[in-house]
DNA sequence: TTATTGATTGACTGATCAATCAATAAAAAA
DNA sequence: TTTTTTATTGATTGATCAGTCAATCAATAA
């Protein structure tokens, strides 16, 4: 069976089942040998290829962020106001495919881990950022006080997704709508 | 030295052990042996008094919130008017001493946490719901839309709390001044 | 005094895991 | 063909811990 070529094909099988295995464990307690074994293959190989337990976890959640990401840009494509592009960010945030048990377990278990590693902190402030300056672009053109409505609206996304999160009953409809009804007050406020 | 009456004075020695313990980790992987060696007994004692790990980091948790809780009281009866109570209770989420390291990443980890163990989640349920009921009572009294604004305001004091224990660099003035604006706002389109 | 109870220790057990390593096998290069 | 490189396994190692237990000590009750 060995064939060359193999190391991508391992190490994003490997990265899919650990975000499986975050979601079932529902916390970053989970064994290489589990990771392994559901991606089909010896915890040896899994180390082989990661070099450690650390570097899947992060390069899980890099995946998670990245398909994230994506999915926003795509949102953010099709809108063509300002208004519609702040929208657009707003439902990419609360969009059904961000409330998997697995991606919620990753979100919270991380921003335990980000107090403790500096990799897992990277990552975070770079999502943060990236939120924050897609906001930004599109507030400046609607108030003067686009920094800090984007710092509001920013911290209220998350506040929300939290607290969705948490309650971890899938995708929550009230969540665009409280985070938007917001956005509306921040911004007739200055208008 | 074994005299009678030790176990209150134990248990809560073991429980600011802990509390410090998490703080310098970063994180809720402590071991008990520390723990109990910082509250200067055994390991078999934090064991005999507490029954296992887990208990004492949910004493830990409740005790953290508790001493936040009755804080956020003493604020509120120094207020008079709903106004005045409502930024007393913004303000109590984040007086200086909710910005201590150890409360900090007791309460990013009690996140995580709150996805696996029912004790943590029903904590968390128990903080969600006084911050809410807080918010609420004063906010009838200004506004038809207490509800919905309640909710913004809790997930918006969550998530302004959590990016500035994210970033970890203790107290953050601005904190208060998102929220009281963005209150101003979600009113000032009501009234 | 004697029995009982509470306080306390630290060694020990059993389990768990991350990481390593030697061995094997197939493909590719020489 | 021979050599080298890549893929792969699973047993093993070494370390870490939570939780248990028998034993000790002191105070108090009988």
């Amino acid at each position: 069976m060995p064939k060359t070529g193999m190391e991508p094909l391992r190490r994003a099988a490997l990265v899919d089942a650990a975000i499986i295995e975050i979601g079932d464990a529902r916390s970053l307690d989970v064994t290489v040998a589990q990771i392994a074994r559901r991606a089909g293959m010896s915890s040896g190989l899994a180390h082989h290829y990661f070099g450690g337990k650390d570097q899947m976890l992060l390069a899980a959640m890099k995946q998670i962020l990245s398909e994230f990401s994506q999915k926003m840009c795509a949102g953010l494509h099709q809108a063509k106001t300002p208004r519609e592009r702040l929208e657009a960010v707003v439902h990419a945030n609360f969009a059904d495919h961000v409330f998997d048990r697995s991606k919620t377990s990753a979100w919270l278990s991380f921003y335990g881990l980000a107090q403790s590693n500096d990799q897992a902190a990277y990552l975070m402030r770079i999502y943060q950022r990236r939120l924050r300056s897609n906001l930004l672009f599109d507030l400046k053109t609607l108030t003067p006080r686009a920094d800090e409505i984007a710092a509001a609206l920013g911290a209220l996304i998350d506040g929300v997704y939290l607290r969705a999160a948490l309650t971890g009953t899938g995708p929550d409809p009230k969540a665009s709508e409280t985070v938007l009804m917001t956005l509306n007050a921040l911004l007739g406020d200055t208008q």
